[in-house]
DNA sequence: TATTGTTATACTCTATAACTATA
DNA sequence: TATAGTTATAGAGTATAACAATA
């Protein structure tokens, strides 16, 4: 279809100019610095990792296996907080590409433990190395203090309220 | 379909005993840190604004709007980092919410200058207002100058290399 | 020829609801 | 009855390609 017809309407409220780029609410907002911080993580991800790795979700995912062996579809759900549906596709997928294998868990036959297969293991540590240079990357700009300030900040930030309102 | 059969497969590998919650690679991380920093925020920003509240993009995407009155359509999408074909959606939706307008653009027909109406301006301070309340709840945990040194920190973190590599 | 807005299409991520097998 | 895994489905969000109108 062709592109609606623009209605003339070009009357004078020409007047509010713009003064500034960055607009009153987003400007010094924190919430609106942390997603232009995660937006460029991600690009920066796939610039380290190539346009063809592993998504940084599969690899948190890849990573809660290693460190867990064992561990059940149903808790890595919870802990990576996405529902029981959404994990089914996660675990296919790494699966698929042969890092990790699911195997049926003893005591309980309605439950898969999830392990990482010998080319899982090799590709973990090739991605740990390549998370160094990433790392290294993304903090580019900052010096160790900083970057650890950082880091601090953002977990003290996330923490959960230690004075609970009423 | 049934599920999948388990394959019985569990031989000696329960060594691999979970050790620790927080995986290597992820554990202190600062991109594993500023993703885990954005789903909260997400998080509190529906608590703030309701379920039903205009998104976090659309926010953002009004904002610019308010502040750079009779922006086109490609302008907004080269501001907002997406396609054009994506901006179509975002100012669709925001038309029918009756918050901003398309304008014929004078000196190019091809164009559209986008313009908040009325209510999209009272929407707009409704808006501000929670804003500020979100972005208290979002720092309950910090200080002031620990707010400041986050942004500061994530503002420098993504600003453009001053020592471009070789 | 190039640009603006648009449509068609597709892919990722994620969620809910309903189902089977098992507890 | 409750839980684990699965499927079907749907809704955002975003992207590319092709197109008409216009520059």
């Amino acid at each position: 279809m062709a592109p609606r017809e623009p209605q003339p309407d070009e009357k004078g409220t020409s007047s509010g100019q713009a003064t500034q780029d960055l607009p009153d609410i987003l400007n010094g907002a924190l919430g609106y610095a942390i997603k232009r911080a995660q937006v460029h993580a991600y690009e920066l991800f796939y610039k380290s990792f190539g346009q063809d790795t592993i998504s940084p979700a599969r690899l948190t995912a890849l990573t809660f296996i290693s460190n867990n062996a064992g561990i059940t579809q149903s808790a890595l759900a919870q802990k990576l907080n996405i529902s029981r549906a959404g994990i089914v596709k996660v675990v296919d997928r790494l699966e698929a590409m042969n890092l990790i294998e699911r195997r049926a868990k003893k005591g309980d036959r309605r439950s898969y433990s999830l392990y990482l297969t010998e080319p899982g293991k090799d590709e973990l540590s090739w991605l740990a190395k390549q998370t160094q240079k990433y790392e290294t990357l993304l903090a580019s700009n900052l010096n160790d203090t900083e970057r650890e300030q950082l880091i601090t900040l953002l977990e003290k930030m996330i923490s959960p309220d230690t004075q609970p309102q009423t």
